[in-house]
DNA sequence: CGCTTTCATTCCCTTGCGGTTATATAGCCG
DNA sequence: CGGCTATATAACCGCAAGGGAATGAAAGCG
């Protein structure tokens, strides 16, 4: 559990980045919020921290959580890749959406989308969409 | 298990993907990168598929994975208002790396970083970065 | 027509995570 | 100083996910 991707897969986890993206929060505020109990929130808050995503600042016996988006940058960074993909998609899909009724070749059609040219292909994938075969 | 977050919370699922980005693969082909059992691969898959991350094509025996990345969408959108926020610090943080020894006030000082003024603020965060207290 | 290839499904086990309850620690207040 | 507030930690539990071995199901091939 070192990674953001971990981290981010716990939806109270998204809650509370949510909520510290607003303004730092306390961790009684954030309980309230996530309508878990205390001890839960803090341990959510452990892993936020050990993954870097918060940071704490003391003020008497209080916690002021707040938000360190930094390490989301590899998120980003692995999702670079995909995003420029599914913009192509979407475009080619409403494109010929009202067009063709099945799944024809389209999918193969986005090309040299990611600029490189599989070298080793073995075989050419045909097109025969799977649905359930009975 | 339905929203991409969980599905890319798995190292090999996201590994399986990056592969996929390339070209489509078949079945045997993704277990030998990844280094786990062929039924294992094939759960991974399962999972995607049902996330809707990946598609598939018969042909014969084989199944050709190929990608889908539409889906990816929905975390970039979650991703979003964070994208800002750590190019800005990255940006300040650099410009003040050499100025500060400590961590003084300067987190606080993006201030309305998300252009929406804390209207039931309890209190104000002070500022004492929280190392360990012995 | 049986054998082989390619993949999916099932069964089982272990691990780790998320959650709660109970307890410890730190610091304010009266 | 005693008690209260706010948070962290520890101990425990239930469950589901990941992984492997075994089996089943299509489909080509000799």
């Amino acid at each position: 559990m070192a990674i953001p991707f971990d981290v981010l897969a716990e939806p109270s986890r998204r809650q509370i980045l949510d909520l510290l993206l607003e303004r730092p929060r306390l961790v009684g505020e954030l309980t309230e919020h996530l309508g878990l109990t205390q001890p839960g929130t803090s341990k959510h808050l452990r892993v936020l921290r050990e993954a870097g995503l918060v940071r704490v600042r003391r003020d008497a016996q209080r916690r002021w959580y707040e938000l360190c988006p930094e390490p989301l940058a590899e998120v980003d960074a692995w999702l670079a890749p995909y995003r420029r993909l599914w913009t192509d998609r979407l475009d080619a899909l409403e494109r010929h959406l009202d067009t063709m009724p099945g799944l024809p070749g389209g999918t193969g059609e986005t090309g040299e989308t990611v600029g490189s040219e599989p070298p080793d292909a073995r075989d050419a994938p045909p097109d025969a969409p799977d649905g359930e075969a009975p």
